[in-house]
DNA sequence: TTGTACGCGTTATCAA
DNA sequence: TTGATAACGCGTACAA
């Protein structure tokens, strides 16, 4: 390996003047600089960065930790593709590398572990939930003063770095759609409430549902875990109460195209006999029969601002803004439209 | 930061005694031991990852790098996250992290940074395409001796450290399928030949089509880019000679179920009019409709074993095996079954 | 504008 | 079985 000894000698200057050409610092006559890099093109060198990290204390890594769930695809792809994307494309910018930490269920509280060995400056946390379990080692993680951004969670009552989307206007905008519509029975499809967008959109749907003078019947939520699996098998509970129920709304794409499957196979067909709409605007709603109207969450941007905001915080700039809720859109397909395929009912 | 000297002083041992208990290295008296270990939890000691590093002069990391398309979803999610937990179970167990690096495509050239930084001890390197730029890169990593595996990408030629999948069979297993139900006129929509994989496709698909006496007839042969787009665009062409076409195999899942939705909207239902078959045996397979045949590829598997052989050469065992290639399996639905829902024709 | 010298927290070698 | 101590490659305060 060449070192800076080696480009100093070969320069004739000291190391410091090495480093100091690599790192742009202090003034220097640009004949010095030009020998130290025609040395360092020579020899080939490119700094060390382990020893720099050791030199300088910081890694310079962001760790992601998301759940790790081999065969267990409650999460989309899609959902952890753009987030981790828009937190690469971030890391780039400042120049950090992501270190990517799987977390098993069962070691819920070794967040330490990455930053007690200082691996990483700074974690961006996905899927998290809200446990007693997790609302602990996020404490004693802040305690300890690792800096850490959740994406997509909240925990109310705790002041966290989060970056948010704003679940509760999408899912009120969802509801309003398909009211607009002239739908007036409308279910709820919700995941589990440990997350807080779960509670988000539960609290979207009721308010649109009260605006809209319609009585909140509990008979109408039903819950799944986010899987096509658990969407697919609502569509029998559904099909118990069919005649009170004109539309869905599911609270991610997966359930409501496990939804859209179930259902069909007893011949309702969404945008004709009833009306479905999810949430994530994923992949899959376009690829589904019929097109998914969806709500579009902005996860490309969630990943960008989060690791954007956790990295701020290394520098040692001033706190950033700590809660940030960005806003999403309703993208309405085939599967939401009423009267499209009714012309004769 | 509780250091290594802090432990040594509570413990009243020197500092290379606290790193042999850490490292479990050497005979030791079970006191001493103990009483480092009491020391160290006392004071709350945790070895610093990177002045390991450094004193190693090993990272400690396995580097993942992959194409960076922010909106340009040419790879399916599907993949990737499926390859990345493959990785990511097997970096765990033996101890390693992830480096994940997003590779702009101008930078092809630039696996350098990673290694000559000494971020990483070796690379799985996923996405990579047969060209030019890419197979003097990669050679150039090879005379500096970082260690690196390439996940379903061979480059003829060359001897690289490659975990593949038998695209061949499959491939072969699956246009065999499509003759099984009958069919004779038989379309193949292909990807980019500068995947190695798809070269292997071509190749099972013109095997099949040769032993079933049938001639290899250019016109039945389309290409795409992978994307579901450019599979709802080769759809028109097809449909131009629909009269030549009683079924079509796709070299993934998302062309396939562009194919399905673009002919469709002609009124050819797959299944019914006509057969498809795709390929990833993707999470989109199953939510498509209708369920769309698919060759089921071990990707998850193939990012274990990539990791595994890669880290191998790294410890500096002998040499792992260089080329591996994992079984395929046809996994059939109904998009490509016929008679089904042909009852009357 | 440049050089000197120390420290960072380990690993690993050599003695004792 | 344990202790001293020299690297490791770089950042940086201070001196010149």
């Amino acid at each position: 390996m060449v070192t800076r000894k080696e480009v100093a000698e070969l320069a004739k200057v000291s190391e410091a003047t090495v480093s100091r050409v690599f790192n742009g610092l202090g003034p220097m006559k640009p004949a010095t600089k030009e020998r130290v890099l025609e040395a360092a093109k020579v020899l080939g060198y490119h700094p060390n960065a382990i020893a720099q990290s050791f030199a300088r204390r910081r890694s310079g890594n962001l760790g992601v930790v998301l759940p790790y769930m081999p065969k267990v695809h409650l999460f989309s792809a899609y959902y952890f593709a753009e987030i981790l994307s828009g937190i690469g494309e971030q890391v780039r910018e400042q120049g950090y590398d992501m270190l990517l930490s799987l977390l098993a269920p069962d070691d819920d509280l070794d967040y330490g572990r990455l930053y007690r060995s200082q691996k990483v400056d700074a974690c961006v946390i996905l899927g998290a939930r809200d446990t007693e379990a997790q609302r602990s080692s996020l404490l004693q993680l802040q305690e300890q003063g690792l800096p850490f951004c959740l994406v997509n969670q909240r925990f109310e009552g705790l002041s966290f770095l989060e970056v948010d989307a704003d679940h509760v206007e999408g899912s009120y905008q969802a509801v309003r759609h398909l009211l607009d519509e002239g739908y007036r029975k409308i279910a709820f499809l919700n995941g589990s409430p440990q997350y807080s967008n779960s509670m988000d959109r539960l609290h979207g749907y009721q308010k649109a549902t009260l605006e809209a003078g319609l009585p909140i019947d509990l008979s109408l939520q039903f819950e799944g875990n986010y899987s096509r699996t658990s969407g697919y098998e609502a569509a029998a509970q559904i099909w118990e109460n069919r005649d009170q129920v004109e539309a869905i709304f599911a609270a991610n794409d997966r359930m409501a195209i496990g939804l859209l499957q179930g259902l069909r196979e007893r011949g309702w067909i969404a945008g004709r006999d009833f009306a479905v709409i999810g949430c994530d605007d994923s992949d899959a709603a376009k690829l589904s029969d019929p097109p998914l109207s969806s709500i579009k969450v902005p996860f490309f941007e969630m990943g960008k601002q989060a690791a954007r905001a956790v990295l701020a915080t290394v520098g040692g700039a001033g706190e950033a803004q700590l809660q940030v809720k960005l806003p999403t859109e309703v993208k309405i397909r085939q599967s939401s439209k009423s009267g499209v395929w009714r012309v004769g009912s």
